[in-house]
DNA sequence: GAGTGGTCTAGACCACGGG
DNA sequence: CCGTGGTCTAGACCACTCG
């Protein structure tokens, strides 16, 4: 039997081997369907993956085509600190700095759409790996959006994981950079002298509404993001 | 009609409003068929999504779960240097620095999965955005999977569109760490005394082959990656 | 208009793995 | 063992969109 992961191989075969290159049309499903020996809806369903992946480009009429690449994909998974720092034997703890309620500045503001004198729930926290600073935690909640927060107080629980035990499944956008860390930031987290940070920026959304927003910094030494590529097909 | 693309909304609305929670078994794909007045394959097919976005777990009669989510996932886009500068209005060139052939430093020779003695191709070169510096680029080629690059002089066009017009499908692993750069770096990038660079490594792969391992850093500020959310199912 | 992909059905067999 | 998901078929209708 040729399953739909075979057929789908094979035209990744002739993507990757160059045979079919960039650009070039390759045959419509009938035609694919007819050389593989099985019906149309299984060559369809191994043409989904290679589109997923951003291999092929299918228009209707018009054919499939192998897609000129211009940019290349990158999968990160961004752990839950607690998770990370347990997962390298290391002791875990969260420290609650300060929390208050505010109106935040214009471009947090902006990226909750807060109205302008409305305030919002300001907490700023530290991650422990073994005592040692591994994460400062300065973020925004959204009290429309999430009330319940005003009655939590985050001594044990950091915002993030409470966020994530309350609302497992939003929607999020990061911005990942590198950046010089201001006064307090260099103490909090015992940076070298010339120790940039790491910086993850997270907005994120429940439904249309906005949740919160969390800058998370990282020491630049020992701090990396690595990825897994999207062209690697489920088997 | 019922497309599962409608099931899916419905199943999708179900987890995130919490009406399914976390760890929650929910009912099987006959009851849903049922309840939505289609056929099994099509709920199966709606499913796929969840499970590809990492919403839900499926085992064979074990059944399906809501997934206990403990990482946020984030897609990255890197776009090519020159797309990306050309996007932004700027004119584009790229300036080769340095060629030369030599046996590679260990790290760089163990992702190449060279031997000890063996040499690689060394190019390192900046790419301009309107005549400022954008992004260095430090990259070695494995000369055993692209031997062509041998004779290639990277004058006018850098090894990354090099290889990319070459080898287009090649899966690749990626790394972002916020760095704090060398002498030459700095001057080279151009860099204000305490600035970062933001540093993407990157080692690719032509089936088993490694074909080169590249470290592209920017300068810290006015740099930054942005995601999308792997939640954001097809319309 | 007509070619090509997108999707659904009804039914079937299979494979995995929990109980 | 047997429930559950995984997949395939044969056929059909539909929806885009290119020419």
């Amino acid at each position: 039997m040729r399953s739909y992961k075979d057929i789908r191989a094979i035209l990744l075969e002739r993507i990757t081997s160059g045979a079919w290159p960039p650009g070039e049309r390759i045959p419509d499903e009938v035609d694919l369907a007819r050389e593989f020996g099985c019906t149309r809806p299984t060559v369809s369903r191994a043409m989904r993956g290679l589109v997923e992946a951003g291999l092929v480009e299918r228009r209707r009429k018009a054919g499939t085509r192998v897609v000129r690449r211009d940019a290349r994909e990158a999968v990160v998974a961004i752990p839950v600190v607690r998770a990370e720092i347990e997962r390298r034997g290391s002791r875990y703890r969260f420290l609650c700095l300060r929390r208050r309620l505010a109106a935040p500045p214009a471009p947090i503001r902006a990226a909750l759409g807060l109205d302008p004198r409305r305030r919002a729930l300001h907490v700023l926290g530290l991650h422990l790996a073994d005592e040692r600073p591994w994460q400062l935690e300065d973020r925004w909640i959204n009290l429309q959006t999430v009330p319940a927060a005003r009655h939590e107080r985050f001594d044990d629980v950091s915002p993030n994981e409470w966020l994530l035990a309350r609302i497992p499944y939003s929607r999020a956008e990061h911005a990942f950079s590198a950046g010089t860390p201001g006064e307090e930031e260099r103490e909090l987290l015992a940076l070298a002298p010339d120790e940039p940070v790491f910086v993850i920026e997270r907005t994120t959304w429940l439904g249309a509404d906005a949740v919160t927003r969390a800058r998370l910094s990282h020491p630049g030494h020992a701090f990396r993001l690595t990825s897994r590529d999207p062209l690697a097909l489920p088997a």
